[in-house]
RNA sequence: GGUCCCAUAGCUCAGCUGGAUAGAGCAACUGAUUUCUAAUCAGUAGGUCUCAGGUUCGAAUCCUGAUGGGAUCACCA
């Protein structure tokens, strides 16, 4: 449409003298109960016009009419110019854009940039927290590549600490031996399992201390358990062999549980960090701070940096007994991953709990004159509560993810057997088919909210699968796939000059594909190509009960419509591949 | 207490850099299938856009304040 935006400078230029950029040309669609395809706001045109906001906009409709090929007509009302475009511009779109292969793929931009998503803790499963966060890292990712993009997805796996050990300690003491082997389950949620376990135990021997005399603040510090902790924790920082061996064990087990859900998922990544190997990077960043000044070390050997005059507090970045804390070693990683990559830009996916602390991050590496440092992005996502609140592993309000998954696949399957559709498949088919729509569901589910938004999510209310769904819109996609295997080879050459509007309305919706993908690329907002998705659907169902395909009333206007309907059915499959999402040829 | 985020229909959400009578879905009610898949389509009903000021020709959108909710302010990660 810049068309339209060139010519209404030209326009003001020509009649009231007045040089306006394309910024003061405010473009939207047409609302739907008026004629016209485009309008133009005239309201801020009348301090030059000096004239009525109707009269302006008449005497730029005039002037586009006359001056503009593509305008066939318009309308005014109060300040509102509505602009009919020729319906031989919008073939011409259709013909040499839309149906072209390459359509909302964007040509490289040249640019790199990493998206680490998923960053798991090694010491429970994964749930539903972390499933919105791996969707939206690997939807992120996804729509960058198609915004031309080169993109690295990156998995910084948290998988030592005392958090750890307490799993690992908890196995020591109650496990019997037992391995995911012996036990039949999967690995996560047994070492999550013995994670509870610890804290189950711990929690009664505070409250043995307490009854003893002891404060809440003493009792959980000397509890015997967290003792033993910190106690495997220091050997193996240390090294030890045995303490190595179980924990090496012990993550061998989660991984292989992780990989089955990442499977399961559909999330993969190019480029794994594990913190046992970063975790005491960023000591020669603290080095390089102090001789620049940026950062300042007190008495006992403890280094800072002071953020008053950023407005934010003074915080530790090394303990004065020369360990890391948390944010040393992200500022090490920081450094590493610009290290290996030199990506222009690096977004962090990571949940808004955790906006201080990137937030301080981000500004120590600028003030440490890391030219980079513009590029950092915290893609900051709101948290999924429950009805009854926040999820806890510890307190084992959680919902898991493997259960999820499996609780959408046995949905998919009852409805879609009430419905009778698969009645024919081969059992293979069936429960891939039950596995898409699943996830279709669940997916889209998590996908179509503003990933700012804290979401709630109601275990007792089953994730739909009518109206604004993923299964909607795959439905659509299935349906449309139908009629094409029905209607055959196309061989008619459409010449069809004057589409039906609800056609012009599919052809608009279907333009609209790439500046969509391009807004959602510079937002990384997946839900903007979810809500578009769902917008394509709906037009195309609405055009496909008003209008017969097969029994179109002559062959060039069958054909075009059955050409309308397979460029739908691309767009449809490349826009939910963009959030993840399968569409199936039949359901 | 300081800082940050959020508040739109009964419920879940859209609403682009300010623009028309604030839109969808679910739930409720009506209607559409001997015709290309009814997981669909058409319609009815449902709103003080939390509140109060301000800026503007024009505010759900921008500014200030209040209320309610959430997060964070660790020598945890």
């Amino acid at each position: 449409m810049d068309f339209i935006t060139t010519a209404t400078i030209q326009a003001v230029k020509q009649l009231y003298n007045t040089t306006i950029t394309p910024q003061d040309v405010n473009l939207q669609q047409t609302r739907k109960e008026f004629e016209g395809q485009v309008t133009i706001v005239t309201f801020p045109y009348t301090k030059f016009s000096r004239k009525s906001p109707e009269q302006t906009g008449q005497e730029i409709g005039t002037y586009l009419q006359e001056n503009v090929a593509e305008v066939s007509g318009f309308n005014i009302i109060k300040g509102f110019l509505n602009v009919s475009i020729a319906d031989s511009y919008w073939l011409a779109v259709y013909n040499e854009t839309v149906v072209k292969e390459d359509f909302g793929i964007a040509a490289p931009n040249g640019k790199k940039v990493m998206v680490e998503y998923s960053s798991p803790n090694t010491n429970k499963p994964l749930h539903l927290g972390h499933v919105r966060n791996n969707l939206l890292g690997y939807s992120v990712a996804a729509i960058l590549k198609a915004a031309g993009y080169e993109v690295i997805k990156a998995n910084l796996v948290n998988d030592r600490g005392i958090h750890i050990c307490k799993s690992m300690l908890a196995w020591q003491l109650f496990g019997n031996g037992e391995t995911p082997q012996s036990s039949g389950m999967k690995g996560d949620h047994l070492v999550g399992k013995y994670y509870v376990l610890f804290d189950k135990a711990y929690k009664v021997q505070i409250e043995e201390l307490k009854a003893a005399g002891k404060t809440e603040e003493e009792a959980k510090k000397s509890a015997p358990l967290i003792l033993q902790a910190q106690q495997m924790l220091q050997k193996w920082e240390a090294g030890n062999e045995e303490v190595i061996d179980l924990w090496k064990t012990m993550n061998t087990w989660v991984y292989d549980g992780f990989a089955k859900t990442y499977k399961k998922l559909g999330v993969d990544f190019d480029q794994y960090y594990y913190e046992s190997n970063t975790y005491l990077l960023g000591k020669d960043i603290i080095e390089e701070g102090l001789a620049k000044g940026v950062f300042f070390k007190k008495e006992d050997g403890s280094v800072w940096i002071d953020l008053t005059d950023e407005g934010l507090d003074q915080k530790l970045v090394l303990r004065a007994d020369g360990t890391s804390v948390y944010i040393t070693q992200d500022l090490g990683t920081a450094q590493l991953k610009y290290d290996n990559f030199g990506m222009d830009e690096s977004i962090y996916v990571v949940g808004n709990e955790q906006d201080y602390h990137f937030k301080v991050l981000f500004l120590i590496l600028q003030k440490l004159g890391k030219t980079w440092a513009k590029g950092l992005y915290h893609l900051s996502y709101g948290m999924v509560d429950l009805p009854s609140g926040k999820m806890k592993s510890r307190e084992g309000t959680v919902v898991d993810a493997d259960d999820l998954i499996s609780e959408m696949e046995a949905t998919a399957k009852e409805q879609t057997e009430a419905l009778g559709k698969t009645a024919d498949f081969a059992e293979e088919d069936k429960q891939h088919l039950y596995y898409i729509i699943g996830m279709g569901a669940l997916k889209y589910f998590l996908l179509k909210v503003d990933p700012k938004k804290r979401l709630l999510f109601d275990p007792n209310e089953s994730v739909d699968f009518q109206g604004h769904t993923g299964p909607f819109i795959q439905y659509t996609h299935a349906r449309i796939k139908s009629v094409m295997s029905r209607g055959g080879e196309v061989t008619v050459v459409s010449t069809i000059t004057e589409p039906d509007s609800v056609e012009r309305d599919l052809i608009i919706a279907m333009s609209q594909y790439p500046e969509t993908v391009n807004q959602a690329a510079k937002d990384f907002n997946p839900a903007a190509i979810a809500n578009y998705v769902y917008e394509l659907a709906k037009v195309y169902n609405k055009f496909y009960h008003e209008k017969s395909i097969l029994q179109a009333e002559n062959e060039e206007l069958k054909a075009f419509r059955l050409n309308l309907s397979a460029s739908t059915a691309k767009i449809i499959a490349k826009a939910m591949l963009l959030l993840g999402i399968e569409v199936p040829e039949r359901m």
